[in-house]
DNA sequence: TTGAAAGCGTTACCAA
DNA sequence: TTGGTAACGCTTTCAA
């Protein structure tokens, strides 16, 4: 069934026909309900394709997710962004168009998109520290938010949490307890994410006179295995941690299991402090629940992250004049559990 | 620049220009070369959704992944499936369109994405022991293939892994290592892939001649706190288990937790073997790496099931006459590291 | 308030 | 081997 039948069997044009389905007001409202109910019975659905053509529109949302090649396993971050962008975008009757890439072949992904007009806007993710997609973009004329920031962020649209700011609280709250020896498990530092997190830690430091200590400070794909390997090589070292700031879950329980292993647990012996944005991976609220993990969390929401980027998206696509959009998040500092009591010497 | 202005400017109709870029035979190479120049020249590229319009095909497949709202966090096993996915769509010209909603409105955004012609094909993941998305697909006329089967899967697309062989293998490994009291941490037991693989473990313990023991046997998602939870219910109960079959890395990681607390370790006082199809998330290669994780693992590749139900469902596609083409693939059972000795009595 | 008709940018059929 | 022209199914402008 497509418009011509349908208006044909209601004896209206399909002008008629086709504004009585969106909502004009020039159509008279009895002609409206008859069209709406004979749409109903008919159960006609407009045909995208031929709308897309029509309006110009594409009525689509691209989302391209580099890969490393290096990771064996995607980061399950994207798939909560993406939940919290698709809710947004089918609320708004957007379609999310889904393309994973090797890291190198991100631009032309977007080149395409954007000569062929299958997307009136796209998202960008995992951003480093000079990151070419932006000027990309721009060329382009292709509206698009940044989930994240580079290095120069003044003139584009872009939500990130304060990285810095939640790495340095969770520092601070180490040296409070007492202590000195803290290592930084991170992510990999081409990312600019991971290198506003490291100077988050380095500030809280040096504030307090404590110069970096190379050889507590490791970065890496966020696997449990990094954090198991950086962990062992610190504890079996000269100077050992006596806690460690992490950069997400997975390490973070690989060092629980190094520390595990040479006797010493999580709360008692050694503090751990997680900033995740994926906490809920090991439980439903891991920081808090009892018998959960004794980690204390620096966490936001991913998914809260993905429907605003996506609300902030679909603006600009609507108001082609927009300034840009710029919002840092604040991150919460979750105390579900003791990181345990400051070493009693040092 | 679209195809009227690139024909104007090279003296040649639409017709011509078009049949050469899309490789029709009946264009003399000379013009062909020529046109290919100019197309290149001025970044042509053809508009994309004059050309679905064109052509009625929509060059799209659909994934609808459904949330069951409970958890907190998307399965990590769909970005690796969309990942291989999508390898093999962009090989082949065909766009993804993802959709992620809520358990119950998967029938609706199917049904609309027959409706309004936006995909060629869909992709179905998940399927329960009884699933009504079947039916309507077959219903809609929509291509389609399932990852996974439903109770009865004799007449459309699926690829599956053999999970019952899988888990039975799994336990008579740890059956024959001398374990009588095995427990089985499960996966929610509303999806097929569960119940089979509960079958197995059933099968292999009756095989034996050992009863079902219930209060050896737990499912839920598979998240840390749940396998963290059941195995210290289970540890601390009456007739502990002496090893674990688990369903997933992340609640064998809880496993482990449990066992740690209790002055157990894995491969020496209890024996873990966990089935995933994301090891990889722990580290490279986390069954046998060494300073790895005494898991031994039964795996399939994921991004592999990904690439071949892509291909399977395109083939679909095209071939609209085709039989039903079912794989079942075997999983590899690797066995990196000892799960530890048989318990000296039982 | 309604309708006729001209796009939208391709592909595909039929002639030449 | 090339070209004219009619779809494809909708939206939108202009008239009535």
């Amino acid at each position: 069934m497509n418009l011509r039948e349908l208006s044909e069997s209601l004896g209206l044009s399909q002008t008629t026909v086709s504004r009585a389905l969106n909502g004009y007001p020039e159509v008279r409202e009895e002609t409206r309900t008859r069209v709406l109910a004979a749409a109903r019975a008919a159960n006609y659905a407009p045909n995208s394709r031929a709308r897309r053509l029509a309006t110009g529109r594409a009525m689509t949302i691209g989302h391209v997710v580099p890969l490393s090649g290096k990771e064996e396993m995607v980061n399950p971050i994207f798939a909560d962004f993406l939940v919290g962008a698709g809710e947004v975008y089918a609320r708004e009757g957007y379609d999310l168009l889904l393309s994973m890439v090797p890291n190198g072949e991100a631009e032309r992904a977007y080149r395409q998109m954007a000569s062929n007009g299958s997307v009136d806007g796209v998202m960008v993710q995992s951003p480093r520290l000079v990151d070419g997609r932006i000027a990309l973009l721009q060329e382009l004329d292709l509206p698009f938010i940044v989930h994240g920031r580079t290095g120069d962020h003044s003139n584009y649209s872009w939500l990130d949490i304060a990285n810095i700011r939640a790495f340095r609280r969770a520092t601070e709250f180490l040296l409070d307890l007492g202590h000195t020896r803290i290592a930084l498990i991170n992510g990999p530092e081409d990312l600019d994410f991971a290198l506003r997190r490291r100077r988050g830690f380095e500030e809280a430091l040096a504030a307090r006179g404590i110069a970096p200590q190379p050889h507590l400070m490791q970065a890496d794909l966020m696997t449990e295995l990094f954090g198991y390997n950086a962990a062992a090589t610190m504890l079996d070292g000269p100077e050992p941690p006596t806690a460690f700031v992490v950069s997400a879950i997975m390490p973070a329980i690989g060092v629980r299991r190094a520390a595990g292993e040479r006797g010493m647990r999580l709360g008692r012996d050694i503090s751990v402090i997680c900033h995740d944005d994926m906490l809920s991976y090991i439980g439903n609220d891991a920081a808090s629940a009892p018998g959960g993990p004794p980690f204390t969390a620096t966490r936001s929401s991913i998914r809260e992250a993905g429907r605003r980027c996506a609300e902030i998206l679909i603006d600009l696509i609507r108001n082609p004049g927009l300034a840009p959009v710029q919002e840092l998040w604040e991150t919460e500092l979750t105390l579900g559990r003791s990181t345990g009591p400051a070493p009693s010497a040092d």
